[in-house]
RNA sequence: GGAGGGAUAGCGAAGUGGUCAAACGCGGCAGACUGUAAAUCUGUUCCUUCGGGUUCCAUGGUUCAAAUCCAUGUCCCUCCA
């Protein structure tokens, strides 16, 4: 069943909005974090653990299904959502990110882009349409286009030439997309240029997407270029669709993002920062392997109420994380996805009685302390 | 009792006259991580007031120069009796 979005209420000081959707006779709130699991499995965690935690929709990724196990064994397994028994709604990146981490400028052609199988080195080739197609055959909720997520900083003139293509590869992805029940996003690219953004995200609302991403963020340039990112493209996106701001999931930046219109977020953070032994905290993030939590036989935060924090100390996950244990990073990845989750409902709380600014100023002093500057 | 082999930084282990404060691995300490080629990667790990100081079982010796060569001692391992 395709999900439908509805706008529930909006700041009067920002561009922070609330909204619902419905799936399988659930109805979630935005914004929302979304975790990742790019192998059709969120790393460590059990879809029952997930459930617990309150996570909504998850992620996972077109070209690593693609690769192994192959689309058509998850379309016989009856579809991602039964192959990986998860039965909240899915997205699935469209392989874009692995434009930006994987092939080299040389490999991008106006037809598609060439990868290295990054398994055994293989010469693949991946396009709009296959993309598209690979995503029908997954059977996710909803399924992005294939876009160039280019690096940062990138030329004007080559952003301006990246954007038209980005543009091109969605109308051939929507073109082919013939699926009822899923939800098909295009993706706002442009770098930091505001014409190239609004450019992109009025070609797309031409084209008519169910719900629209900024992308091109996250990928190593400083906050207030992020913000300006999302600002420009945002403002030219519909109110009654959803806008999903992809890969970003740094605390601050959920806040931030929220008040400049985001209602998606997605992050490998939680998870790989977990696995890194790092928890966040509502006092900062910390590195649960130094040796002054060696005797810390308190939870990682007192007042959270996740599996992990209810049940084991920083002790005891050090020693796990340090003996190189799963349920170590497991315990972290329920208690980050958690924070994240928790944070969410946070902001959300906080948008009903439009104090998000406070809400931020108060939360970045206590997560980095007086004198915060955006970097 | 006899014959060999060995002792190097927290541990394991290279090095067998100068380029050695000593490779490398582990362990320790710290850092990075933003649509996951990531349970990964990076830095650091004798002391220091950053000038330098003190090291390679111990002591003595050879040499301009010793972890490296010689002598003696101590301890460990293997084999023979």
């Amino acid at each position: 069943m395709k999900l439908e979005y509805t706008l529930k209420q909006k700041s009067n000081k920002n561009n922070a909005r609330l909204g619902e959707f419905t799936y399988n006779g659930k109805t979630y709130e935005t914004p929302m974090f979304m975790p990742v699991g790019t192998n059709a499995t969120v790393k460590t965690l059990a879809p029952e653990e997930l459930k617990e935690i309150g996570a909504g929709i998850i992620l996972s990724n077109t070209y690593h299904l693609w690769l192994r196990p192959g689309e058509d064994i998850v379309k016989k397994a009856g579809g991602l959502h039964k192959f990986m028994n998860y039965d909240g709604p899915i997205l699935t990146d469209s392989g874009g990110f692995q434009v930006f981490s994987l092939a080299r400028p040389k490999d991008i052609t106006e037809d598609g882009v060439h990868f290295k199988n990054h398994l055994n080195g293989d010469s693949l080739f991946l396009t709009p349409e296959k993309s598209i197609d690979i995503q029908m055959k997954l059977g996710s909720d909803i399924v992005m286009s294939f876009d160039e997520c280019i690096k940062w900083p990138s030329s004007y003139d080559y952003v301006k030439q990246s954007v038209e293509r980005t543009l091109r590869w969605a109308k051939r992805g929507k073109d082919i997309f013939t699926s009822t029940d899923q939800m098909l996003f295009g993706i706002v690219q442009g770098g930091e240029y505001e014409d190239l953004r609004r450019r992109c995200a009025e070609k797309l609302v031409e084209m008519n997407f169910d719900g629209y991403s900024v992308g091109g963020t996250s990928v190593g340039e400083d906050k207030k270029t992020m913000y300006k990112m999302v600002e420009y493209s945002t403002k030219h996106l519909p109110e009654n669709k959803l806008r999903y701001l992809m890969g970003v999931g740094d605390p601050i930046d959920l806040i931030e993002n929220v008040m400049r219109g985001i209602d998606l977020f997605d992050c490998v953070s939680p998870t790989r920062l977990a696995r890194h032994g790092h928890a966040y905290t509502k006092y900062g993030k910390i590195n649960i392997k130094n040796n002054k939590y060696k005797e810390d036989f308190t939870p990682v935060e007192d007042k959270c109420n996740c599996y992990a924090c209810r049940n084991y100390t920083k002790a005891y996950i050090r020693h796990l994380i340090t003996a190189n244990e799963t349920f170590g990073a497991r315990l972290l990845s329920i208690h980050n996805i958690s924070f994240l989750i928790n944070l969410m409902k946070e902001i959300r709380e906080n948008i009903k009685t439009d104090t998000l600014e406070e809400f931020r100023d108060e939360f970045i002093l206590n997560y980095y302390g007086e004198g915060y500057e955006y970097k």
